[in-house]
DNA sequence: GTCTATTTGACAACATATTGTCATTTATGG
DNA sequence: CCATAAATGACAATATGTTGTCAAATAGAC
């Protein structure tokens, strides 16, 4: 037999399993809206984060919650297809800074353009106020989640 | 110059993000709730999916809203570790239940018992009406998301 | 200035998951 | 029954991301 789990404690598994279904189909749609552009979710990721400032790869590991070597990854690959490129970084030789070609800010804006109109669609759906408290305890839970660390065996 | 996003579409996109972010924060703790138990958040899905009912991988996948293949890798190796076994099924030849071990039934009861503890702490962080109505939010979501097909290129 | 710790990119190994294909088995329509 | 469609497991290729390690570059302590 098992837990030991309370009300409270049932009522927030529920709510993370249910974040974690909805993750997944964000997922999905994110691939979707970047695939006409011969994106991925990833790349896009990456482009977004290289378009809001120019950065390193490491700096935008940090802001998108990954890896800087997962991030590498998928620049080199935005790099060998000419979507940005790496700027020399006045303040750090080695670690060089991704900007946007042209071509990787014209497939920047086709994704977001795409985006745009799918969340409008789907922001209509929803009481305004429903989804303000929704992302609000969604916040909450995050930096919850981040804080609490899980018990050690 | 790029969309067009509505005050709702906004909301929508804000929503969406917090919800991707607080994922993968749970991704992370689910992992750190099965690691003392030699698993990780994949297979503790499996497990999970196997002890409520003996099912085949592919009935699994569709539970768990994965392909089949990404299960049969997940399930060859909880079989290898000696976790589930594959049982004839009377309904099917070649799709095999899926069946928890004593070892699988135990292994699994160690981290259920671990998460109940890390749920009950977390749920008390909130005003259960707030989580209930978010994890409606969420579901609405959900279904939304699924229902809206990405608008083809 | 010098020594040390941290940051960074490069490289490799591995875990996870998807897509695509194939042959086998099961289900369905006639 | 039989022919066709659908479901299933097996296998391979690829995408994504983590962990670990190394050397080079930077930052900080003194």
């Amino acid at each position: 037999m098992s837990p030991d789990r309370t009300p409270a404690g049932d009522a927030f598994a529920a709510f993370a399993i249910s974040v974690l279904r909805l993750a997944g189909h964000l997922q999905t749609a994110g691939d979707a809206l970047a695939k006409p552009a011969g994106q991925t979710s990833a790349r896009w990721q990456v482009l977004a984060a290289a378009d809001h400032a120019p950065m390193s790869v490491a700096e935008a590991g940090r802001a998108l919650g990954m890896t800087r070597q997962g991030v590498q990854r998928v620049a080199d690959l935005l790099e060998k297809d000419g979507l940005i490129l790496y700027a020399e970084n006045p303040a750090h030789q080695r670690a060089k800074l991704m900007v946007l070609t042209d071509a990787g800010k014209s497939t920047l804006e086709a994704i977001k353009s795409r985006q745009a109109v799918w969340a409008n669609v789907l922001g209509e759906l929803f009481d305004k106020k429903h989804l303000q408290q929704a992302t609000e305890t969604v916040i909450t839970a995050l930096q919850a989640v981040e804080k609490q660390s899980v018990p050690d065996d």
